[in-house]
DNA sequence: AATACCATGTTAGAAAAAATAACATATAAA
DNA sequence: TTTATATGTTATTTTTTCTAACATGGTATT
């Protein structure tokens, strides 16, 4: 419980997650805006965000760099919920589905060649779900 | 290499340590001129707080409550210090711990103190959206 | 081809946070 | 009492972040 509300604790700045995540703050509020996070905000208005933010951010750019465009994201973030309410836990069945949108989605796009970075994910920096 | 790694990452802003540690800004650049913390430095020159550093800070406070002044810390931290060289992990990996779980029970303390939302668990500290 | 939309860049102006530095002060030590 | 400690307070400047508006290159639609 605690671990989740270590990672649930909006702690950083703006300018923390950009660095972490390579993106702009411009991208990072337009993601807000379409709710794909909703981070805290300080008492001055700051945002804060929490490391299952930046998780969440991650993943978006993963997502970006395969070609899928927000209604696509929004798409996966949503079956993600879901799936996490029915079977609390890891996936397969879920993986499957996860994966048939993924196709969907990428034919759609006309995914282009883009390098495909590795996904820059948080466990370089930070005890990620297993531990 | 992940863990420490993380522990030792600045990433927090000065506002979100005195909330988590209760102390005044001043207190802490205070304790920073004294050595007892060195916080990395942004960019444009602002405090970047590692989790280590609030850990420092947690036990700073735990000890000025108890009555030490900055001499007696002073001197805590160099023994902790000498020591973890010396007898390597057993002793201060045990202690790091203790702290840990203390600063749980901090958080668990300030949760339970209120009756709280899912994301409202910082709600003294935050206006989440949606509140 | 022309048009509309999407995701992001850019800029301006305002507000908040944080820095340094100086001076103030209550309590403890000498 | 005088001094030293640890922290409060205030002023000023710099950095960060916010919102909002407009700009733009690429896709999709017509």
């Amino acid at each position: 419980m605690s671990r989740e509300f270590r990672r649930a604790m909006p702690l950083l700045p703006i300018s923390m997650v950009m660095q972490l995540t390579e993106l702009t703050a411009r991208q990072i509020r337009y993601y807000e805006e379409h709710k794909l996070i909703e981070p805290a905000r300080s008492e001055g208005n700051r945002r804060m965000f929490s490391l299952d933010d930046v998780d969440a951010l991650l993943e978006i750019r993963e997502l970006l760099d395969q070609g899928i465009n927000m209604a696509g994201i929004k798409k996966v973030f949503d079956m993600r919920k879901t799936n996490n309410v029915k079977s609390s836990n890891k996936l397969s069945i879920s993986d499957a589905e996860l994966r048939a949108i993924l196709r969907e989605e990428m034919q759609q796009a006309q995914i282009m060649q883009k390098a495909s970075l590795r996904q820059g994910d948080l466990s370089r920096f930070f005890q990620v779900k297993g531990e």
